[in-house]
Order: structure tokens, then C-alpha cells, then sequence
DNA sequence: CGATTTTGACCAGCGC
DNA sequence: GCGCTGGTCAAAATCG
């Protein structure tokens, strides 16, 4: 019985094992992969990498072990979308904190069952590859540039506290390609990323329970807490519209903006979780998977450059976000992102109806629609991105 | 014709 | 209080 069941496994190894070869040799003879989708397993996790160049890998991380290979020329960045995290120490927050001085490390808080990280730095390569010893290897050609707290306040973006005082990274590989900032406001204190250590970082197995729950729960406690006040403050404007027909004026006028005025004295205006995205394009929207809706336009001081402001179209969902060039590089778009997705991406669920995966798990097994950057424009200056956050409607 | 974008007005917060 | 700025609203225009 249990020969049997190791055969069928080691079957379907093989299935893998073969088409995960001709990845290889497809990345070995440097042509674009664009989407690769696994075969079933008897596992129902799925590991999936997203190259900022636009591939899509999904790979089976049940089996042992998957490669990950690459063209360095191609890759500038390794997403990890990790629906179980498999690579458990590399999920938690105290890996995320000890690689912090040479890595960002990204996670979005009020997300349930969905973890990113950005990968870019000979740590977590080592230990990627400690994971997967058969990797042949897993090269990227970026780094990260992390913004000054000057120059991300000029971007109307505050920065963590204990990313503050980083300065761009030593490249290890010369002259490479820099990945640009990817910021989050949350403080440490009021909801970080980081969740406790799990003991067990095997392979195969997924985030502890104890591990993710502290995710969780520091994760709710935020979005919890930011989105009531948002919203208090939402309501409040909204009971006193900006513009007032001019023959209601006597009768709503004072009575609604002194309401509004009370309800709001003394509240500041919180902030949901917010993060911003540097990408290098041409296109001022890039597809994040998310469906937007424009709702309103500034001109930005000292920027010849408006600001645009979109809410994502899904009912009840809060998140916004703002696109901006950058002043200093208009080939560089700066989108901010606030609040967190109550439901998954559009992209995802239109993806996932062309698949054989079931429902529940089809919801986080595609990225949205890959982004295509510009090549950087010179050695320190290619931006990438990392795509629109996944959550399970509470 | 519904969805989306444009655009000027409005409002709150902040610094002076 | 005033002016400036960022953010939002909502009618009108435009799009598909």
C-alpha cells in the first residue's frame, strides 16, 4: 500500500521533474517564458514565481525540489507568491528581519492566505538554493534601492521607521540593474509584517499555525483599525457633499458642514496601509490585475506632472491608489497604494477559470497580468513591481 | 446606454 | 484668519 502510493509520488515526480526540465532547457536557450503551469499533484500547493520581465512560473513545491532557473540577462526580480508557505523560515518575519539589512522584505498586512516576497539578494539565494538543492541557479540582475525619508516625504509617502535610515545597497554583481523602492508606512508598532518565528522550517511543510496566526492577527489589527477610522472619515465627508446644488444651499449647507465639521474636529485622518511602487514605463497605468476607476486629478506641486487618483471598482472595496511621474525621472511612475483588497484580483479569477484548479485554490495560483517594464535606462535604473494584493473576504 | 474619465469646485489640514 | 496643498466630489463629457 504504501509502495504503491510512493510509486504513484514518484510518477509524478518524474511527470515534473520532465517538464520542469524543459523549462530549464527553455531558459537555457534564453526564450521568454511566459506561463508555465504545472500538472496536478497530489498536493494542492502550488509555488508560483512571477519574473518582473513578465514570466509566470508556477511550479509544484511538493515536489522535490523544483528549479529555478533563469537567464540572468531576464530576470531582475523573483516574486514569490507562496499560497502555503513552503519555505516556511523564509515566510516569517524574523528571517525577514535578520535579511532586512540587505533585502526588502514585502508582506501585506490583512492578507490571509497569500504571502510575496521580493527576492533579490545572495541570502535569500542561499536560501532558495538550500531549499532547492537541484537548482541549477537562480541569478537576478537587481537590487533594491530604498528611498531616503526626504525624498519619499517629497512623494507625500512616509517611510518605516526602521527602513529610514537605509541607503541604497551594494551591488554584488557591479554594474547591475536597480530595483526600485517598494515602501510601506506601517510602523512596527502599529501593524508589522513581521510575525514570529516558526521552528519549523522544513521544505515541505507550510507557515506553523502559531507563525501564521500572529500574522494574522497583527495583520487585522491594522486593517482593522486604519480602515474603521478611514472610513469614519469617508462617511463623514460624504454626508456633506463637496459640491452642493446652489438651491439646497440654505437648507442643508450649514446645518451638514457644521455636523460634518463637529464630527470630524479633533480626527485626524488615518491612513490605511499604504505602500508605494517606483516603475519604469511608458504607460502611466500599469495593470496590477485590479480593476480602477478614476475619480479625480491634481497638478503636483514643483512637478510638471499631474497626480491621479483611483478606488478599485469592486463594491465596498476601500483600496485607492494614486500615479504620479516623478519629476526627477519622468520615465519613472510612482503608484501608491492604500488600503487592502477585500476580494481577490480580477485577473486572478479570470485566469483561474481557464485552469483545472478548484475554486478555493485557484484564487491565489495566478498573478495578475505580468507587467511589461522598459529596459532600464541605465545600469542602476530599472524599476519592477510587485502586482495587487490577495485576501480572503472575512 | 452604462461605464469611465475629465475637470472645476469644495473641503480639511497645516504652516505662517 | 489666510493661503497653500492634497484629496475628494460629482456634473459633464467621452468612450466602448
Amino acid at each position: 500500500m504504501e509502495d504503491q502510493h510512493f510509486q504513484q509520488s514518484r510518477n509524478a515526480n518524474t511527470d515534473l521533474e520532465e517538464e520542469l526540465e524543459n523549462i530549464l532547457q527553455s531558459l537555457a536557450r534564453e526564450e521568454p517564458l511566459e506561463s508555465y503551469t504545472p500538472a496536478m499533484t497530489a498536493s494542492d500547493a502550488v509555488h508560483q514565481c512571477m519574473l518582473s520581465s513578465g514570466a509566470l512560473w508556477t511550479l509544484p513545491f511538493d515536489l522535490s525540489p523544483p528549479a529555478i532557473s533563469c537567464p540572468a540577462t531576464s530576470l531582475s526580480a523573483l516574486r514569490l507568491d507562496l499560497q502555503k508557505p513552503i519555505i516556511s523560515d523564509l515566510s516569517t518575519a524574523a528571517r525577514a528581519e535578520t535579511i532586512n539589512q540587505q533585502a526588502f522584505y514585502l508582506d501585506y498586512p490583512g492578507t490571509t492566505g497569500s504571502f510575496q516576497h521580493l527576492l533579490h539578494l545572495p541570502e535569500i539565494e542561499r536560501e532558495l538554493l538550500a531549499h532547492f538543492p537541484r537548482v541549477g541557479e537562480l541569478r537576478y540582475e537587481s537590487e533594491l534601492k530604498l528611498l531616503s525619508s526626504s525624498a519619499l516625504n517629497s512623494t507625500g509617502i512616509s517611510l518605516a521607521a526602521d527602513l529610514s535610515n537605509k541607503e541604497r545597497l551594494p551591488s554584488r554583481r557591479g554594474p547591475g540593474i536597480v530595483l526600485t523602492s517598494i515602501l510601506s508606512e506601517l510602523s512596527p508598532e502599529e501593524g508589522s509584517p513581521i510575525v514570529s518565528p516558526t521552528a519549523n522550517s522544513s521544505f515541505s511543510s507550510s507557515l506553523t499555525d502559531e507563525a501564521h496566526a500572529d500574522h494574522e492577527e497583527s495583520s487585522h489589527t491594522v486593517a482593522v483599525t486604519a480602515a474603521s477610522g478611514d472610513s469614519t472619515a469617508a462617511r463623514a465627508k460624504r454626508k456633506s457633499p463637496a459640491r452642493v446644488p446652489e438651491e439646497d444651499l440654505p437648507s442643508i449647507t450649514t446645518h451638514e458642514k457644521q455636523q460634518s465639521k463637529t464630527a470630524k474636529k479633533g480626527k485626524k485622518r488615518i491612513r490605511e496601509h499604504r505602500y508605494a511602487i517606483q516603475t519604469r514605463s511608458e504607460k502611466d497605468i500599469l495593470e496590477d490585475g485590479y480593476k480602477w476607476r478614476k475619480y479625480g486629478q491634481k497638478a503636483v506641486k514643483n512637478s510638471p506632472y499631474p497626480r491621479s487618483y483611483y478606488r478599485c471598482t469592486y463594491a465596498k472595496c476601500m483600496v485607492k491608489k494614486t500615479v504620479e511621474r516623478s519629476s526627477q525621472d519622468p520615465g519613472m511612475v510612482i503608484t501608491t497604494y492604500e488600503g487592502v483588497h477585500i476580494h481577490p484580483s480580477p485577473a486572478t479569477i479570470k485566469n483561474s477559470s481557464d485552469t483545472t484548479l478548484n475554486s478555493s485554490r485557484a484564487m491565489y495560483t495566478h498573478f495578475p497580468t505580468p507587467i511589461k517594464l522598459l529596459p532600464p535606462c541605465n545600469s542602476f535604473d530599472l524599476a519592477t513591481q510587485i502586482g495587487g494584493q490577495h485576501c480572503h473576504v472575512p
